[in-house]
DNA sequence: AGTATAGCCGCAAACGTTTGTTGTGTAAAA
DNA sequence: TTTTACACAACAAACGTTTGCGGCTATACT
C-alpha cells in the first residue's frame, strides 16, 4: 500500500499537478467545481501531504528542538509537556533530546538539531556547559534558541527562566512572617546561577528583617546529600527549613519522618517545586510555585516571538 | 548564512554532484586523492546533509512516534527516556506526543504521525480506546507499531507490558509469607486489561494459601480518590496495604500519614512501582518493580525487529 | 468585428539527495 | 597496433511539493 500524492490524484482526475496544489490550498484560481472534485477525491485517497517534500521545497522544517538534562525530573518533564502542547497547536513536531547533564551530549545534540533542520531550539544548559559557540553558530544560521531554566549567564541570548530572586524572597518573607527564628536553609550546587540568585535573595530578605534570626545555610547536590546534613541538623531543632529544591526536599523529608517529627508544630518547612512532591505528604508541604509548565508556555511563546522577526533579546522570568 | 549542499561542494572543486555525493558515501568508485579533496572541504564548510531531500528521495524518515497519555508521569517518562536513548543511537529521532488519555487526541497523534510519515510508532492507548482502526490503517501503509504498557486486548499486535501477573503475584506472595491476614488492596481502573490481569493474580495468590485471610479489593481512579477510601478503610485496621500503582500509592500514603500510622509495625504496605515514589517515603516503600526504563528498551528492540522484517507479532512481558 | 479582460488551468523549474547508466581516459592484454 | 578492461567521473531521472509565468477559452466592451 503506497500513500496517495498530488501525481497520483492529478492521473485519475486528468488534471495537472500544480492545479491539485493549488485546490487543496484553496486557491481563487481554482474554479469551485474542480476545487470540489479534487477535495473529495483527497478525502477518499486519504491524501495526506508529504512534509518531507514541502521542507525541501520551502526550505523550512516545522520541527522544534528541545535540550534538557533528562526527561524524568519534576520540572523538566512539565515543561516539555507544555511545549509539546504548544509545538502541536501551531503546526510544529518536537524533537526531544536528553544531555544528561553531559556537555559533550549536548554538543552532539546540537549537530542532530542541526542535521534536522530545525526551526528553533530550546535548550537547558549542563551544569559545566562553559562554551555557548555552538549555539552561536545556530544564530549565525538564524535558527533562534531560548535558553530555560539553566541559561547563560553572559551574552546576547533569549531567556527565560524561573523568577529565582522573586521565589526565594517570597519563600523567606513566608518564613518570617511566622516569627521563626532559627532557620536551616538548603540550597543545590553552588556554582550554577540559579543557587546563586536565590541563595542572594534569601540571604538578603533574612537579613532586612534580622531581629535574632539564625541563618544556617547548606549547599547539597542530590537527595541523599540533602538527607544526612538533615539527620545531623536537625539535632540543633530548627523551627524552620527552606528547600530551594524539589530534590533537596525529598531528601529532607526522610530525615525529618525518620526522626518522626511533625509539621508544622515541630518546625515549618517550605520549598521552591514545581507542586507535585510538597502535595505527596501529610500536612502537604508549603510550597513557592516555579510551574515548569508555565516556564514552557512563556518559552513557546518567546520561540514565536523570535520567528516573527523580533530580534531583540528576551530576558523573561517568571 | 546559508547552509552547505552538495552542489556548492561540487561547484568549488569542479566536480559533479554525483561525485561529492558518492566521495562523501566513500564509494570505491571515487578516486582516494578525490575524496580526500572532498571530504576535506566538506568538513571545513561544514556540510550537513538535508534529511528532507534524502528522505524524500529513499522514501523512508527516521523517525519514530511516541504516544503516551502524559508526559508528566512516573512511569512514561523513564519510558519515553529510554526509548530516545536508543532511538538517538540508531540514528533515529522521536516525535513525542501527548494523548491526555482521550481517543480523540490520540487518534488525532496518529494522523500527525502518518503526515510525519514516520517509520514506526510506540503507543500507549488511552483508557477508553476501543477502536483499532488507526493503528490497524498505520500496519496497512507497513508502519510498524508496537503498545506498550496499556495494550489491544484483541488483535494481532507487537505489544511490551510489564508483567503484570508476575508483579501482582510477587506482591501478594511477600505479603503472604509476612504472615499477613488482613489485606487492603488498592487497584485502578476496572476496565484496564493491566488492573484486570493483576487483580487476577492476586486473588489467585491469595486464594492459593487462604488460611483465615481476608482480603479487601477496591477500585480506586486517582490519587485522591485512594486518599478518601484510605482514610475510610484504615479504621479497620488492616495489617497490610496492597498498591498497584504510584499514582495510588501516594493517595493511600497521605492517608497513612494523617493518621500517623507506622511502617512496618502498625501495617505493612507494598506497591507496584517504577521505584521512585517509594523511595520518597521514610522507611522506603517495599515495591515490586516495574521499570519503564526497561520497558522502553525493551520496545525499542521489538521495533527494531519488526523492521528488520520480522513479521511475527510479539507479545513481550517483564 | 476586433480587442480587452477575466477565469481557469498547465508548464516547468526548483528544493537537495541518491543511484543506474553512460562516457571518458589510460593501462594492460592480444 | 588494435582490442579489452578497468578506474574514475559525469549525466539524468526521480522523490513530492510549490509557485511564477504563460496560455487558452469565453465573455464583455468598444
Amino acid at each position: 500500500m503506497t500513500s496517495t500524492t498530488l501525481k497520483k490524484i492529478a492521473e485519475v482526475l486528468g488534471l495537472s499537478i500544480s492545479t491539485i496544489s493549488r485546490a487543496l490550498k484553496n486557491h481563487p484560481d481554482i474554479s469551485e467545481k474542480t476545487k470540489q472534485k479534487i477535495v473529495e477525491l483527497a478525502n477518499v485517497l486519504e491524501y495526506e501531504p508529504n512534509v518531507n517534500a514541502i521542507h525541501l521545497r520551502n526550505k523550512s522544517n516545522n520541527v522544534f528542538g528541545i535540550i534538557v538534562p533528562s526527561i524524568s525530573n519534576y520540572f523538566y518533564d512539565s515543561f516539555i509537556a507544555a511545549v509539546e502542547e504548544e509545538s502541536r497547536k501551531n503546526n510544529y513536531s518536537l524533537m526531544i533530546l536528553q544531555s544528561g547533564d553531559k556537555t559533550e551530549a549536548e554538543i552532539q545534540n546540537i549537530k542532530l538539531c542541526r542535521q534536522n533542520r530545525i526551526t528553533g531550539l530550546f535548550s537547558c544548559l549542563s551544569t559545566d556547559t562553559k562554551n555557548y559557540e555552538a549555539y552561536s553558530k545556530l544564530k549565525e544560521l538564524n535558527i533562534p534558541v531560548v535558553f530555560f531554566d539553566k541559561v547563560p549567564e553572559e551574552g546576547n541570548f533569549n531567556k527565560v527562566t524561573v523568577g529565582d530572586t522573586l521565589a526565594a524572597t517570597l519563600a523567606a518573607k513566608a518564613i518570617l512572617s511566622k516569627n521563626k527564628k532559627n532557620i536551616l536553609a538548603f540550597f543545590g550546587n553552588e556554582n550554577l546561577s540559579i543557587t546563586k540568585k536565590r541563595v542572594a535573595a534569601f540571604k538578603q530578605t533574612c537579613n532586612e528583617n534580622s531581629e535574632g534570626i539564625k541563618l544556617t545555610i547548606l549547599h547539597v547536590s542530590s537527595s541523599l546529600e540533602a538527607e544526612n546534613m538533615g539527620d545531623k541538623l536537625l539535632m540543633k531543632k530548627p523551627d524552620a527549613i527552606f528547600c530551594m529544591s524539589d530534590e533537596i526536599l525529598t531528601g529532607v523529608m526522610k530525615s525529618i519522618q525518620k526522626k518522626k517529627l511533625n509539621i508544622p508544630s515541630d518546625l515549618s518547612i517550605i520549598a521552591i517545586s514545581n507542586g507535585f512532591i510538597p502535595k505527596l505528604y501529610y500536612p502537604e508541604i508549603t510550597y513557592v510555585e516555579t510551574s515548569g509548565y508555565k516556564l514552557g508556555k512563556l518559552a513557546f511563546a518567546s520561540m514565536l516571538a523570535c520567528l516573527n522577526g523580533s530580534t531583540f533579546i528576551q530576558e523573561i522570568t517568571t
